[in-house]
DNA sequence: CAGACATATGCCAATCAGGGAATATGACTG
DNA sequence: CAGTCATATTCCCTGATTGGCATATGTCTG
């Protein structure tokens, strides 16, 4: 799955921002979400398999952090769009659009 | 639908490449995209709802353009985790534990 | 107004993501 | 090794999304 489409999920959005502030067990994020156990481990398989977070094994635990890399990539996909909202740059479209 | 969700189809994430180039009508991108008119229409009506393109109508035709908030919106999301992969702060998530 | 063109919408079938409940796996404890 | 805790996996069901095709809508031309 890709990192949009890993993205398009709120509670994956939740996850990712519960892990920017640190490594955390599987459990943890089942109670700060308050969601079923099943559903959490779930989505955190998605998160997993788009490359969004990592996991570490400690004894029966698995504890999750965030891999940016994926992250990183949409920012950089981002990149050619940002001229457009680069205030004074509301007038890219019209110059576009005069050059056409 | 959310910005996410729209940009989680890849041809949706072409359209909008495509109008990077500038204002556009909808029959250039079914051409540009050599997919069936409804399709690039259906995914045009959801890049609207979405908020990421404006239609502007030009007779039979309707001139579409990009609408950058949303991608704005993006990118501001996108902020906290920056610091993620700002390079020499690989160490961040070290430091986030150790004062955990 | 008839016809042609540009685009949108409706309908249908197929596929897919998500939730819930039950169960499996794997690690530690005594 | 029996039991317990933490987590993952499976199964089933429902609702949403996508593609294809046919058709509707709206605009312009003559």
């Amino acid at each position: 799955m890709s990192t949009f489409e890993a993205l398009a999920d709120p509670t994956r959005r939740n996850i990712l921002a519960l892990l920017r502030l640190g490594e955390r067990p599987a459990g943890d994020m089942v109670d700060a979400l308050a969601l079923p156990q099943p559903s959490v481990s779930k989505h955190l398989r998605v998160l997993r398999e788009a490359g969004l977070v990592h996991v570490r094994i400690d004894g029966p635990r698995r504890l999750y952090s965030l891999d940016p890399k994926p992250l990183a990539e949409l920012d950089a996909w981002l990149s050619p769009y940002r001229v457009f909202w680069a205030n004074k740059l509301d007038a890219l479209g019209d110059h576009l659009n005069r050059s056409d």
